[in-house]
RNA sequence: CGGGGUGUGGCGCAGUUGAUAGCGCGCUCGGUUUGGGACCGAGAGGUCGAAGGUUUGAGUCCUUUCACCCCGACCA
């Protein structure tokens, strides 16, 4: 992608009303904007690194047997009526509307109540199961207060996922299974070692719930981490029981704060009671399906990712969701054009994302926006280098420049 | 939802005791520049969140309202 051709622009400044650091920066690269409070933009930029987190998620869900599908926004009442989670009560945070006809419809805050509606359709016998169909999809929660930039927001996208199974036993491979996926999506994302899996309060079907939690300054919830274990207690649930449980002290634990980048939950038959679904097991007895659910908030973790990797330059995104590898400056005239535009069309042939600052910029502010962007490696192309046949090449996390020649470039970059 | 704060060109801000708005960035044009966000000159762009009120006169005072931010409560 060139420069010129990207419509957004970075600014020196950020907006007065964002003081979250993950907002300020991805407004100043241009990565997203603000709608109103709680609901931003993904702007070119901003959207590449939201689909590469949501592509790594992706090939670890289906690596584990999920099914992608997309499910509606517009929601039934009667569907959450069968829970009992239409009512503002129970589930405050809906957004209501109507239809012209005068009927009332939801923005979907979660799927669980059409999800396993629509599986009544396609789940009868034990041959069916499991199953595990998951989305990715822009959630609508009416927040009381939302906050941190794209931390909390009243609409984000969520990737979820919803297991059905036959047997109690059957879910718990899955749900470790499954546990196991997220270590592997959080190490992709660069977050692995500040990421730990923590134990929170189960509801009805399990003495447990797991959430992911990622260490952060700017995190919501307060764990108690066990570095030696690499998992946490989320304090909501930290007493003896759970100590004992675990097998661990409290001298062995560290109170930190921390961001819920993802949870695994099993709901038994909570859904499948309230909305009846079952299935025939061999025995031609029908039974009811066991569910669990699995979340992980793209968004969020855009933010995070955003707000963790960045020093006073600006974002420094880890190579798997950098919106390109390569951020191509061309300094200099006729010459340097010429030889930019070669280097350019070489990177793309090698399957290599390429950023290319073709615009007539002074050098500086090239390198700054380089820098702001968070574009892993800065190649410059300059008059001056031109001749000895060498390009400098610069990794943003240590700005520490290096002179290569155009073989060893393209080996680097490989 | 309770407490606190803020709304002035696209962005960041200033506007003294009321007298119909100013700076920086950005933008346009011309020229000079060209390895760390260039410089000079000339321009365009706002009725000051909204509504109402006080006053000869309101960005400045009063009332109402909307929005945004922070803390708390609550939540992926």
């Amino acid at each position: 992608m060139r420069v010129s051709q990207l419509f957004t622009k970075t600014s020196k400044t950020a907006p007065g009303d964002e003081v979250a650091k993950n907002a300020q920066l991805l407004i100043r690269a241009g990565f997203i904007h603000k709608e109103m409070a709680g609901v931003y933009d993904y702007l070119p930029l901003g959207k590449i690194v939201l689909n590469k987190i949501i592509d790594v998620i992706r090939e670890e869900m289906n690596a584990i047997g999920g099914n992608e599908l997309s499910l509606t926004a517009l929601q039934q009442k009667d569907v959450w009526e069968a829970s009992g989670r239409w009512n503002d009560e129970v589930m405050d945070v809906w957004f209501k509307t109507k239809l012209a006809s005068g009927s009332e419809l939801g923005l979907a805050p979660t799927h669980e109540e059409p999800l396993t509606k629509l599986m009544k359709s396609f789940i009868s016998s034990y041959k069916d199961l499991p199953v595990y169909p998951y989305q990715f999809q822009i959630k609508f929660r009416n927040e009381l207060r939302s906050k941190s930039g794209l931390m909390r927001g009243r609409e984000f996208w969520m990737k979820d996922l919803y297991s059905f199974s036959r047997t109690q036993e059957e879910h718990d491979t899955f749900y470790e299974k499954m546990s196991e996926a997220y270590d592997r999506v959080y190490a992709r994302l660069g977050l692995g070692e500040i990421t730990y899996k923590t134990f929170a309060s189960g509801g009805s079907f399990a003495k447990y719930s797991h959430e992911f939690q990622t260490l952060s300054p700017v995190g919501e919830d307060k764990i108690y981490v066990h570095e030696g274990k690499k998992i946490a207690i989320n304090e909501e649930v930290y007493n003896d029981e759970v100590l004992a449980d675990l097998g661990v002290s409290r001298e062995e634990l560290v109170e930190r704060t921390a961001v819920e980048v993802g949870n695994i939950f099993t709901l038994g038959t909570k859904f499948s009671d309230a909305l009846d679904l079952n299935y025939t097991d061999e025995d031609g007895t029908s039974k009811r399906v066991i569910m669990g659910s699995y979340g992980i908030g793209p968004s969020r973790v855009m933010g995070l990712i955003a707000e963790h990797f960045s020093d006073d330059k600006g974002l420094v995104w880890p190579e798997n969701v950098a919106p390109a590898k390569v951020y191509l400056v061309r300094i200099g005239g006729d010459q340097a054009v010429a030889h930019a535009d070669t280097l350019y069309d070489e990177l793309i042939a090698q399957g290599v994302e390429v950023l290319y600052d073709d615009r007539d910029e002074r050098p500086g502010a090239k390198f700054a926006d380089a820098e702001l962007m968070g574009i892993p490696y800065r190649v410059t192309v300059s008059d001056r280098l031109i001749g000895a046949g060498q390009y400098e090449f610069t990794p943003r996390a240590t700005g520490e420049t290096s002179l290569l020649t155009g073989g060893e470039l393209l080996a680097k970059l490989n």
